[in-house]
DNA sequence: CGGCATCCTAGGGGATACTG
DNA sequence: CAGTATCCCCTAGGATGCCG
């Protein structure tokens, strides 16, 4: 479970579920997050293979987050938990 | 995704995916988990309707927590992510 | 633009002791 | 057995500032 820990870690997955996004368009993607926070958890997903890092040497400099084959693995789940939260919700306090 | 937040709480579905067990048997289950995170852990998933309290009131007391239909719904999302998680790892060392 | 280094804070979680 | 109450501490994470 460690794969998708750390806070923000799913909205990443999330993000990057309908193709590569850069840091910012991160950024904006997931409002409340700081640029510290979202750095620290790229790193460790990209070193936990769940997605890979595409540095453009252009200027200004770009660099592109996607998804790695097992990251996408990961969606299906994380919408079937996200989906179960949903009509947990709905059904109030039960 | 905050259905499954907090410390344990992947743990504490994934014990009772088989079925129903007690408090102490949870203990049990997962080792290095604290009577008050448990209880605390538990409270939450039984407020969120992923899962029933029984207390059966005999002598001494015995309380059994058991997956709700829609907290059975996580196990298949949880396990997709444990095998991710697995392959990531053994991606990790080679 | 991307993203480290630094400082600081809240609160989640551990250990222990106690209760019914 | 099944918790609850208390204290303490650790660290994840927010804000800010600087650099390639």
């Amino acid at each position: 479970m460690a794969v998708i820990s750390g806070a923000w870690a799913a909205n990443v997955i999330w993000s990057l579920r309908a193709g590569p996004r850069r840091f910012n368009e991160l950024r904006t993607d997931i409002p409340p997050i700081s640029a510290k926070v979202l750095s620290t958890r790229l790193s460790e997903l990209e070193q936990r293979g769940v997605l890979l890092r595409n540095v453009q040497p252009t200027s200004p400099p770009s660099v592109e987050y996607s998804l790695t084959e097992l990251g996408g693995e990961l969606v299906p789940a994380l919408e079937a938990i996200v989906k179960v939260g949903h009509r947990l919700k709905s059904l109030g306090h039960g």
